[in-house]
DNA sequence: ATGAAAGCGCTAACAT
DNA sequence: ATGTTAGCGCTTTCAT
């Protein structure tokens, strides 16, 4: 049905190993005959399939990004960075949800390779890094970390550490960290650097449980009011648990920051922009998206990479959910 | 390098008809002779090949999805919605951000035309309908409608009576009504539906552009106490808008809802936990992205639709930024 | 500089 | 019930 490249072949008078030719700019082919051929090709509109290109050359356009889920604010920036870069050089984004599920995570991965993406962008753990291994297709890690493959990742022990020496520095007596799922690496990492930073500075701390969900994040604030009344900092695992508590403890009556001082974690869009506004730790999430873009084409281009990892420093964002003048 | 439906013809010793006759369950195959290459395939761990399946069947297991901005939170519950369904029927999503932009809606819409995606998910306007035309391939339009094409969206003029009648309802004489880009057919609709309403019933209303997003809320914002100090309702274009507004509010010390009241649109999951809480407008955006995917499969697998236009019912979740004594 | 033809991995006639 | 083979649309030797 769809315009083939010999249609254009015949079209251009010419075979289609010369059209092929010139598709590609590969091997010689005379100026007259280039512009014939192209010629037939805006006349009939003739666009490449990519399914053929790809079967022959065993490698697609598509690139897979599996991720937890991207109505977690902090993954559509990730994922927005991470396609911008790709749609410059003409890659295409097939997106997978796992929520942590190892299963749904490896569905995915096979799913991908079988449909020849010529590389994955990872976002999650439990992945099946033998699958693809023997797949030996280029594969760099977001957000995660390994040794064995390429990472792209915000240093969540600063980021801990600066979420505990800040909290400190403004002041407080007794701290309940809001800890996410430990089976989450970075996530567990910035709540042990903060623990450590908080213990070794003689603080009482509490520890809840949560999701790293808006709604985790209410439930959560209840128990918290509950079981730690005395609480006057808390940590939390990320800003929508933040916020979630942020809101809580204004309907209960508490000041923000007199009675209670607040620290997210990752700083979406919409922390600047909940009142009192919520002071955080950024991760420059759309930038580290482009660069593991960019570090996974390169690969494909069989590009030799400079270094494995490349871990973006975070920052304290502060605004009013912390007491500026320091105590 | 692959295991091929060759290696396992091979190994079960028959031909790769036969192989090909269990992998897709059609013609007759022997239930021994079933078995025995069942029991290769398991022993190669074969997978086979999509691409190669697609290059045949011009048919692939991909599905496009084009929105403006995975960035704007309605965007990832509608796109979670389409994902979650795809996933289950064993269908791959491709995900293009257009930023509402032709040009890019339209790259998206060849790029993925030319890798034999099966459906097309489009959020977005201006697209090039005639290159979807005449690839004759199932489209269904999400949060957006034309005749021509199947759509699921939600009642955005019930919406914009809703905000106008409840904020009626509850009292207000001078009410400001952030319009989004007009350029947005259900931004626009909102707008308009409301703005009808309140004229209807006399109220002085002002208008105030912006875009959909925190940040030009933010701007929006400061523009709105300039030049309508005495606003005391405001109907807001989305969410994010409206937030940024509901922050700019209680930082110039006003009260809400007793100052101004405030409603937005679409319900993300943010509203619930700022503070004061947002009353909106719902659009059932998971629901409608799941139904979005059902019927593009239903269209993908020959089936008729019932009717072509899916229309969502909206409704309006009181919180805190309205009185909700009735005046 | 150009063409003929093989082949990427699979499916579907068509034989047997 | 199973095998042989053509062909999906393209790229790439290998001839010429």
């Amino acid at each position: 049905m769809a315009v083939t490249i010999r249609d254009v072949a015949k079209e251009a008078g010419v075979s289609v190993a010369t059209v092929s030719r010139v598709l590609n700019s590969s091997g010689y082919v005379h100026e007259d005959t280039r512009d014939a051929v192209m010629d037939a090709i805006k006349r009939l509109n003739y666009k490449p399939n990519e399914v053929a290109r790809s079967l022959y050359k065993k490698k697609s356009k598509f690139i897979g990004l599996v991720l937890p889920d991207i109505t977690n604010p902090f993954f559509p920036a990730l994922a927005r960075g991470v396609e911008d870069f790709l749609y410059r050089e003409g890659y295409h984004l097939i997106i997978g949800n796992s929520d942590e599920q190892m299963e749904k995570e490896n569905e995915y991965v096979h799913g991908f390779l079988q449909n020849n993406v010529v590389g994955l962008i990872i976002s999650t753990h439990d992945i099946d890094f033998h699958a693809i291994k023997t797949a030996k297709i280029p594969v760099v890690l977001l957000d995660r970390t390994t040794d064995e493959f390429p990472a792209v990742y915000a240093d969540q022990i600063q980021g801990g550490k600066l979420a505990a020496t800040k909290i400190i520095e403004r002041g407080c007596h007794e701290v309940t960290i809001i800890r996410g799922p430990v089976t989450i690496k970075p996530v567990y990492e910035r709540f042990r650097a903060a623990y450590d930073v908080l213990k070794k500075n003689n603080k009482k701390v509490n520890i809840i449980d949560a999701q790293l969900t808006f709604e985790s994040g209410q439930k959560t604030a209840k128990e918290l009011f509950e079981k730690y009344p005395n609480t006057d900092a808390v940590l939390a695992c990320n800003d929508p648990v933040a916020i979630a508590i942020l809101n809580e403890a204004i309907k209960q009556g508490r000041q923000i920051p007199e009675d209670m001082q607040i620290i997210g974690f990752d700083n979406i869009s919409m922390s600047s922009v909940v009142h009192p506004g919520l002071s955080t730790i950024n991760q420059p999430a759309y930038e580290m998206g482009l660069k593991a873009a960019e570090i996974l084409l390169k690969q494909i281009n069989q590009e030799k990479l400079t270094k494995i990892h490349y871990k973006f420093p975070v920052s304290f964002i502060e605004r009013e959910s912390t007491r500026k003048e320091e105590k």
